[in-house]
DNA sequence: TATATATCGATATTCTTTTATCGATATATA
DNA sequence: TATATATCGATAAAAGAATATCGATATATA
């Protein structure tokens, strides 16, 4: 964790946390939000691993990164925890994004409760569909798409989601990168290319079920004889 | 890959394939599908991950599990590829679903594209909201819940698709389980609980943009210097 | 106060996944 | 036909992640 520097100074990489950890800890996030406030207001890296059906010493792992208030035969503050696991989820200055397509999938991400959490705020949408234009989609304007590059300029729109249909997904990608954004969360079931520098997240709902689909025939018939 | 039976038969896990390499399959078909007809009619695998931004090794190592086109020099034929990838991917009978929530994430996942290619048939939509019961979407009927139990165990619905508010997720996820479901696919998130042999496959757009979100910090701030 | 126990944090081990290396082979070119 | 090269598949090495083990510690109980 962290490399020693010529000068002595320790850098900490934010690499440090793995991929996988970063993507339980919303997880753990659910969990502990939604145990009933009351009585107990403790609770132990086992409870949560069994309850969440994971390994106990994993889910230990995972807490010490983001929080210290782990005690022997006590365990961990809920609220602190709580506010531990947000903090270091949230903490890296809220995000600012724009989204384009107005769409289902644009909507339904909007209904996603609790973005702001995580520090994603959606500032705009865009969308070809003028029919659209000028209405709000909870609370947010939506904009012609000609207006894309001068508001991500003007309001410095770090994220760019794209939920729009595959044969635009290219070309709107490649606005959001000339309008200076600088990661994109793509919902389209197409591959796209940016510059090195800008980030590219996918979400790919065909993966997703080729794994669910793969473990149910795993499960149906557990076992294949062969030769 | 695989083990030794006492009988010397050989067993064949359907695990012997990763969860990651299974997440690829999707990625590359996407990549594959894109490319123009035309002239050229092979591809490398070292193209395809050079494109993708992925390792060679690695594409090579995958592709070899689905199918065996790969010819020195020449690569796979793209066709082919194609075919043994979906093959592989929707070669376990296809497997019949059930969707309740008709909301704005339910709508979105049918509009996703080319779920049939992956093996997915989504019969019907459940819904408590009686004005939309009794209309379709897609062309899939929109029953009532009470409906639920009936028709999951008449058209023998393997895969329950849960896509409503956190609070009735559990409730329907229990329906679910009863009426002889034997995988969820829950797109509310909250955590759920199934008995140990229902499997269980939650997408969280907050982990997506837990990920994203550090990723781009990562990005902004490569380095910090602390103590 | 002494002892037992739940739980943590750290270290060690095992398992999985990715990446590197190398010999074999199909095609193209001299 | 001989040689060069792109590419494959297989094996080996390295990196990374999950799990097991163990000593330390806070609380509860005798």
């Amino acid at each position: 964790m962290g490399r020693e520097l010529s000068s002595g100074v320790r850098c900490v990489d934010y690499k440090s946390v793995s991929v996988q950890t970063i993507s339980r800890l919303p997880k753990y996030l659910n969990y502990l939000k939604a145990l009933p406030k009351g009585e107990v207001t403790n609770i132990s890296a086992t409870g949560i691993a069994e309850a969440l059906g994971l390994n106990d010493v994993q889910v230990r792992k995972d807490l010490s990164l983001v929080s210290d208030g782990g005690r022997p035969k006590v365990g961990y503050a809920i609220e602190d925890l709580i506010y531990d696991i947000e903090e270091f989820l949230g903490s890296d200055a809220s995000h600012t994004a724009g989204r384009v397509g107005a769409g289902n999938v644009g909507r339904a991400l909007l209904s996603y409760s609790g973005f702001a959490e995580y520090g994603l705020d959606i500032l705009a949408a865009f969308d070809v569909d003028l029919a659209l234009v000028g209405r709000e989609i909870n609370g947010k304007p939506i904009f012609p798409m000609e207006k894309l590059s001068e508001v991500c300029a003007q309001r410095q729109v770090k994220i760019g989601i794209i939920t729009v249909p595959n044969y635009e997904a290219q070309h709107v990608c490649d606005l959001l990168v000339q309008s200076g954004v600088q990661a994109i969360w793509n919902f389209a079931p197409v591959h796209l290319t940016v510059p090195a520098d800008v980030l590219m997240q996918s979400e790919n709902m065909a993966c997703s079920f080729a794994l669910l689909s793969k473990h149910l025939s795993e499960k149906l018939k557990p076992a294949r004889l062969s030769k």
